[in-house]
RNA sequence: GGGGGAAUGGCGGAAUUGGCAGACGCGCAUGACUUAGGAUCAUGUCUCUUACGAGGUGAGGGUUCGAGUCCCUCUUUCCCCACCA
């Protein structure tokens, strides 16, 4: 027998790579004869190394792709970098490189990474947003934007460090603490740039002709959280300052007995007499360093203090204190609100501490006496206490659906008290970022406090490159010449110095994609006309709020402001109808889950020292053991350490301390017993730590811990690197194993033995097609038509499968399908023709997972360059339908006995054939059925559900 | 706190419209081959039961001829919450 070659992915991979790229067989060309399909994933940030979760997001996104092309697509898979951000600052700050610098190196490294994952990305589109010909057009979205009154600016509350003089972001600041320097944060109002996102918040809440997963659209419909209601407004008792108050329950109007002002509120010191001024200051400097996070938690007690105002009920005339708390936030709706105890759990909280009147207004018509003293009632009811609305039905219903809310908001409307209203929890979008490294905002502040955008021919507003990154300050503010500008009435002036967020220049990449080198437009519509819009879009569903909400809102307002007009037009001149093609930008989404960390024991150590107490121990020696070892319950194990050490006294102090690792702090261990104890070492400075695997001199440091499936992340020491993976089984098998080993949806954990299994699979398949079809094969002709009806009910699965985002059934299918080809060929039953169809086919439904692997194969069989170029294999019903099935005999819904039957059994012969069973008999035990259903298969192209009849008895 | 998911063998997961639960794979077990095995091949592998059978999809209820799937109550767990991207 000949050595066959063996398959090695390493040999073949870089080859296949070299070649693809030198034929440009992925660079997608704008051809109006063939359809097109824009298939996009999310661009990466470039942290520095490709992850196995890019790895995750990415393989399937581009088998799907590879699919649609082979289904006769043209089709466009671009990829690129989102490339500013705050990573490269604090690269800048801690190690002295320039983020630039920084930047780009990381790009190389993550785009040869990419490279050999062998997926069908056109590099030729690559679009990076730090780079001037990209945010050159960020700055002009900006500029647009503000022309058309979408940007502005107002006050917000940042993270400030008044030792660093910096904003920091929110994960920089742990415990009300900077996290680098330890020293305090607070929260500081600045004047800071929004766009007007709330403009679209109604059209944002509709998808038009989009397919998008139901929670995406739930989490953003909650997100924009838009309530029904009234506005109002409160005199002061002192002074001209009128309150206003958004209310969802205008209807318990009647009930409010006290009002309550964010401490943020500009009304605050107005409306303070003096002699409360000292308490109101001391409790609003105390609100500005807790988050809003922390002020809503309702775990937490609510706090306020009495401002000394009063203000007065519209609609009774009474006299009504004024609260200063932090539960109300400057933030939403206006800031106040009017507090109804007896209706609102917040509010009855904040009475109920305070000694505050809580009287009820809506009565629910099974009260008693007692109703609305141990808690909020927030049901439907009747108005009471409420003088001419007494008696008005409130049925819990929100907004106009309420009778009671209905008739008070259009009373008070007439007495012009207050007017209907609609509030949204979503906010404008606040992009203003007090960073060096993002895109600049290209504003002009002139000396008479006016405004000017930078001209379009001076765009793009570049990043100087000498700036000092210390962490101290804003580099781009302590930059003379970046600051110092000239402002088209020719006098100088200042230049802005924030930057935008890096959501911002996300909201638009596809676009640019479109042609990023274009120099006269964000992208050019002959491009445009074609590509748009994206067909498929996939990536994490930790973006479903802001993310994919910023870039629906951006394209809704490139549509308003006419940018797709051109575009239009091409489409026009092609035949092709635009109408609706500009309202979203992305008709399919999908989203993967996260890769996780895979499960590792700890190192089962034995630790010998002295006990400072029962549960630790102050180790001088820590020697790692098997696991054996440790769960051995042989108490001489556990006793047979002693030793020849000093004295009696100090022998008696010795102990041994037997366990696995679960946490490991610095010297010190967490560990726990054979039985289940968990104990804690102190491994001295001086000790003795001995790990067989490990030659030398070991230390502390190298003890592993047991690790819980949990993200990766480079202090958890959990991180997998595809480079390793690659090297070591190929991109194939790691690409296989990826859409094999998970739900995509879900993600998981990662598994180093599992992806064993998509590793045998391709090298049974490379040894079943470098084998050769069977010679001197007896061909039987009842295996070839069931091989046959194999291939094509697989071709229906995989193909439907691969479009459905359903990769590891995909993948299983084509398991089967190697396991029966495989049984066939081995017992020489199958014709050479019938074996070359059936691996053709084969190869032809791997090609979109395993690239590489089958290009080799492909041309091994004779098969014509490139296998990427061949049309996915056409599915034939007739082919994959089957003769025989097999009748499911139930009693009760349980299987009591089965039956070979023709497929297309009628009920009555299904029926007589089950209760001639063995199994009905016995079910039925000489009686008769109370009832007898049959359940008919259910078929269809390319797979069947089995006939049952169901014996009720 | 608010919002959105998820829960099926030892493990990853499958199950199309409510119709044979556990496909496919990992691991494990037994056997074969081998100087060797972290290679390969064969067989087996939800639980209880000698068997016949019975039970079984986080827990408890419900609807149905029939529930992993639908409804109600609960538990656990993961993700997001606006300056991480």
């Amino acid at each position: 027998m000949t050595q066959r070659e063996k398959y090695s992915p390493q040999a073949i991979e870089s080859k296949w790579q070299e070649r693809w790229q030198k034929d440009e067989l992925y660079r997608s060309k704008v051809d109006w004869s063939k359809p097109k399909y824009y298939a996009l994933t999310m661009l990466p940030y470039p942290s520095g190394d490709l992850h196995i979760g890019h790895w995750f997001a990415m393989t399937p996104s581009d088998a799907r792709a590879r699919y649609m092309r082979m289904k006769g697509y043209n089709v466009m898979f671009p990829m690129g970098f989102d490339a500013f951000g705050l990573p490269a600052e604090n690269a800048a700050v801690q190690r002295g490189i320039h983020p630039a610098k920084w930047t780009r190196a990381n790009i190389e490294q993550m785009r040869k990474q990419m490279q050999s994952m062998g997926a069908m990305f056109d590099w030729e589109r690559q679009a990076v947003s730090c780079e001037p010909e990209y945010y050159k057009w960020t700055e002009w979205f900006f500029k647009k934007f503000y022309e058309s009154g979408l940007a502005y600016r107002s006050e917000a509350l940042v993270n400030w460090s008044p030792t660093l003089q910096t904003v920091l972001a929110n994960e920089q600041v742990i415990d009300g603490k900077d996290e680098r320097t330890g020293q305090p944060v607070i929260q500081k109002m600045l004047t800071q740039w929004f766009f007007r996102m709330t403009k679209y918040a109604d059209e944002l809440l509709n998808y038009p002709n989009v397919d998008w997963p139901d929670p995406i659209r739930t989490m953003q419909t909650n997100w924009i959280g838009r309530s029904e209601g009234a506005r109002v407004t409160f005199h002061t008792e002192v002074g001209n300052y009128p309150i206003e108050v958004f209310t969802t329950r205008p209807d318990t109007l009647w009930g409010a007995t006290f009002m309550v002002l964010a401490p943020e509120h500009p009304l605050v010191s107005k409306i303070t007499p003096p002699e409360h001024k000292d308490a109101v200051q001391t409790y609003v400097e105390n609100a500005a360093r807790e988050t809003e996070l922390e002020r809503t938690s309702d775990e937490r007690e609510k706090t306020g203090v009495f401002s000394g105002a009063y203000a007065i009920n519209p609609v009774s005339g009474e006299r009504i204190p004024i609260w200063i708390a932090d539960y109300v936030l400057i933030t939403y709706g206006s800031g106040a609100i009017m507090a109804v105890p007896a209706h609102d759990v917040r509010d009855f909280a904040f009475a109920r501490k305070y000694g505050l009147e809580i009287r009820p207004v809506i009565r629910p018509d099974d009260a008693g006496e007692d109703f609305c003293v141990n808690e909020a009632y927030s049901g439907a009811g009747k108005m009471i206490n409420s003088g001419r609305f007494e008696g008005t039905v409130s049925n819990g219903e929100k907004g106009r659906k309420n009778p009671a809310i209905s008739a008070v908001i259009d009373w008070l409307a007439q007495e012009g008290q207050g007017r209907e209203s609609v509030n949204f929890r979503m906010r404008d979008w606040l992009i203003s970022r007090q960073r060096y490294w993002g895109s600049p905002i290209p504003m002009i502040y002139r000396h008479d406090g006016t405004i000017e955008p930078v001209a379009d021919s001076d765009l793009p507003v570049r990043l100087p490159d000498d700036v000092v990154m210390s962490g101290v300050g804003n580099p781009l503010g302590n930059h003379d010449g970046f600051v110092n500008a000239i402002a088209s009435t020719g006098k100088p002036a200042r230049r802005e110095t924030d930057t935008m967020d890096t959501f911002m220049c996300s909201s638009w990449y596809w676009y640019r994609y479109l042609s990023p080198h274009y120099d006269s437009a964000p992208f050019d519509p002959e491009e445009a006309a074609y590509w748009l819009p994206v067909d498929v879009y996939t990536g994490g569903a930790e973006h479903a709020t802001m993310h994919l909400l910023y870039a629906r809102f951006f394209t809704k307002s490139m549509r308003d402001l006419g940018m797709f007009e051109e575009t239009a037009d091409i489409m026009h001149a092609h035949g092709r109808d635009p109408q609706n093609l500009f309202n979203e930008p992305f008709m399919i989404l999908r989203n993967q889950g996260q890769i996780l960390g895979e499960e590792r024991e700890g190192h089962y150590v034995r630790a010998h020292g002295q006990w400072a107490s029962g549960n630790k121990l102050y180790a001088d020696q820590v020697n790692v053991i098997g696991q054996d070892e440790a769960l051995m319950d042989d108490p001489v194990a556990l006793s047979s350490i002693t030793g020849e050490f000093g004295s009696i006294a100090e022998e008696a102090m010795r102990g041994t301390l037997i366990g696995e690792i679960i946490k490991r702090t610095e010297n010190l261990l967490t560990v726990r017993e054979r039985n289940g104890e968990v104990k804690t070492i102190e491994v001295l400075a001086d000790a003795e730590i001995n790990i067989p695997d490990v030659p030398g001199i070991n230390t502390v440091n190298q003890l592993k811990h047991h690790l819980e499936i949990q993200r990766m992340s480079k202090s958890k020491g959990n991180v997998i690197n595809p480079d390793d993976w690659v090297a070591s089984h190929g991109a194939d098998t790691v690409r296989a194993y990826l859409m094999f080993g998970f739900d995509w949806t879900k993600g998981g954990p990662w598994d180093s033995q599992g992806i064993e299994g998509p590793a045998r699979w391709l090298r049974d398949v490379w040894d079943l097609v470098t084998a050769g079809a069977p010679s001197n094969a007896q061909s039987d002709p009842n295996v070839e038509r069931a091989l046959e009806r194999r291939v094509h009910q697989t071709i229906y699965k995989v193909g439907n499968d691969l479009e459905n985002f359903s990769f590891n059934t995909s993948v299983a299918a084509l398991m089967t399908l190697k396991n029966e080809l495989k049984a066939a060929a081995r017992d020489g039953k199958i014709s050479a023709d019938v074996w070359r169809e059936a691996v053709k086919a084969m190869l032809l439904m791997m090609a979109p997972i395993t690239p590489h692997m089958v290009e080799e194969l492909w041309e091994r069989i004779g098969g014509a360059y490139s296998i990427h170029q061949q049309a996915f294999p056409t599915f034939d019903p007739v082919k994959a339908a089957d003769d025989m099935t097999t009748l499911v005999v139930m009693k009760n819904g349980k299987p009591v006995d089965r039956v070979d039957v023709p497929v297309d059994i009628d009920e009555p012969t299904a029926i007589k054939l089950a209760l001639e069973t063995a199994g009905a008999k016995r079910a039925l035990n000489g009686g008769e059925p109370k009832r007898v259903i049959f359940v008919a298969a259910r078929g269809g192209a390319g797979q069947t559900s089995e006939p049952k009849v169901n014996i009720v008895v």
